[in-house]
DNA sequence: GTCTATACCTAGATAGAC
DNA sequence: GTCTATCTAGGTATAGAC
C-alpha cells in the first residue's frame, strides 16, 4: 500500500492547494466570510465544489488556513517593526502606523480579518490573533516603561487597549462601502490625517510625552 | 373589518411578546446568537417555534429586537453618566467604571451585544450602537478640550479608540468560560484591579493628567 | 391563538462516472 | 483527480387541526 508520490505530483498538488488558498482568500476580502461559500471559492478558482475536498476535510478548515495566512502575515510585519531598532516608543509609533496604513490599503481583507461576521471556527483562531498583538504591544509597553520613557502601568491591558483602539479606530474607515471613509466621522480628514491622530492617541493611551516624530 | 381589541387582549398579548423577548434575551445571553434558535428561543418561553411568528415576523426582526433592547438599556446607563454631574474627566471615568462593572456583572449578555459571532442584521445594529458610545464619549472629550482638562486633540478618534480599548479589554475575561479570567491575562489581579487598570488607561488615552480620583 | 406536522431552502458534503 | 449530480442536515417559516 505504500506508494511515494513523485516530486512532480507534489509540487502540482500542492500548487493546486495553495491557489485555492489564494483565490478564496480573494473571496473573503470581496465578500466576506458569510458570502463565500464553498462553491462562490471553488468558482472563483476554476474547479468544481466537491473538488475543494480534495485539498481541504471541510469548509471551515479551509477558512482557518485562509485566517491563518493572512493574519500570520500581518503579526508578521507588526512583529518584525516592534521588535526592530530604535526605542519603544518610536517602535509603537511607526507599528501602528504601518498597521494602519496596511490595512486601509487592503480594507476587504483588513476588515475580514478583524471585524466582519465569521463562523465559530474562524473566530476563535481571531482571538488567537489578537492575542499575538496584544502580546506584541505588551513587550515593547514593559521595554517603554523599563526605560523610563513610559509610566508604570499594567502593560497587558494597555496592550488590550491598543488593540481594541486600533481595531475600533480602523474599523469604520474598513466597513464603508468603498472610499467614503477615511476619517472617522465620513467627512474630514485624509488617511494621513487618520495615521497621525490615531498615532497621537496610541502614544497618549500608553502614557508617552507629547510630540514625539512619528515616524 | 376594522374590529377593535380589547385592552385585556392587548396587554395578554404584549405581555406574551415581552415575555418572548426575555427568554430570547437570556437564551443569547446563554448561549450566544448562533445557538439560538427558534425552536431553542421558543422552548425557553414555553411556547410552540411556530407560535414565534405571532409576534415576530421573522426571526431576525426577533434577534435585532433583543439586541436593542438590552443595548439601548445600556447606552442610557452610559448616557446618564456621562452627561450627569461632574467635570468632563471624572465623568468619563465613572461612566467605564460603571459600563465595565455592568458587563462583568453579566457577561454573557455583554458579550453578546459587544463581540460574540451575530447574523448580519444584529450586525448593522451593533454598528449603529458603538457609534451611539462613540457619541456620547466624544461629547465629554470635546467638553474636557473645552474646559482644559484634556490635550488638543480629534474628540471623535478619541471616541472610537475609547470605545474599541474599553471592549477588548473586557473581551477576555468576558469571553472567557466563567470566572476563569478576571485578569486580562486569566491570572492576575481581581476585578477591581481591572476596573481601576482600565479607567486609568482610559483617562491616559484621552490625555487626562495622571491621578484624579477614579470615582 | 396555539399547537403539531411539515414544507422548503440553503449549504456542506459525498458517490460514482469519466 | 476532477467533474456532475445528489444526498443530507439544520433551521426558518407555513398550513391546517384543535
Amino acid at each position: 500500500m505504500a506508494y511515494r508520490k513523485t516530486p512532480a505530483e507534489l509540487r502540482r498538488l500542492d500548487a493546486a492547494r495553495e491557489h485555492l488558498i489564494a483565490r478564496a482568500t480573494a473571496v473573503v476580502a470581496e465578500v466576506g466570510w458569510s458570502q463565500a461559500s464553498v462553491t462562490a471559492v471553488a468558482d472563483s478558482a476554476g474547479i468544481a465544489a466537491g473538488s475543494v475536498y480534495q485539498h481541504f476535510p471541510s469548509k471551515s478548515a479551509l477558512a482557518v488556513e485562509v485566517f491563518r495566512r493572512a493574519a500570520g502575515h500581518e503579526v508578521a510585519v507588526l512583529e518584525e517593526v516592534l521588535r526592530g531598532p530604535g526605542d519603544a516608543v518610536s517602535r509603537l509609533a511607526s507599528g501602528v502606523g504601518v498597521f494602519a496604513r496596511r490595512a486601509l490599503e487592503n480594507r476587504g481583507l483588513a476588515y475580514a480579518l478583524l471585524a466582519a461576521p465569521a463562523e465559530p471556527a474562524v473566530g476563535a483562531e481571531r482571538l488567537d490573533h489578537r492575542r499575538r498583538y496584544r502580546a506584541l504591544f505588551a513587550e515593547v509597553v514593559r521595554e517603554g516603561i523599563a526605560t523610563g520613557q513610559l509610566p508604570p502601568q499594567h502593560a497587558e491591558i494597555t496592550a488590550a487597549a491598543l488593540t481594541g483602539a486600533v481595531g475600533e479606530v480602523l474599523a469604520y474607515p474598513l466597513g464603508a462601502p468603498d472610499d467614503t471613509a477615511t476619517g472617522t466621522t465620513g467627512s474630514t480628514g485624509s488617511t494621513d490625517d487618520l495615521l497621525a491622530e490615531l498615532t497621537a492617541t496610541v502614544l497618549r493611551c500608553a502614557g508617552a510625552a507629547a510630540h514625539p516624530t512619528t515616524a
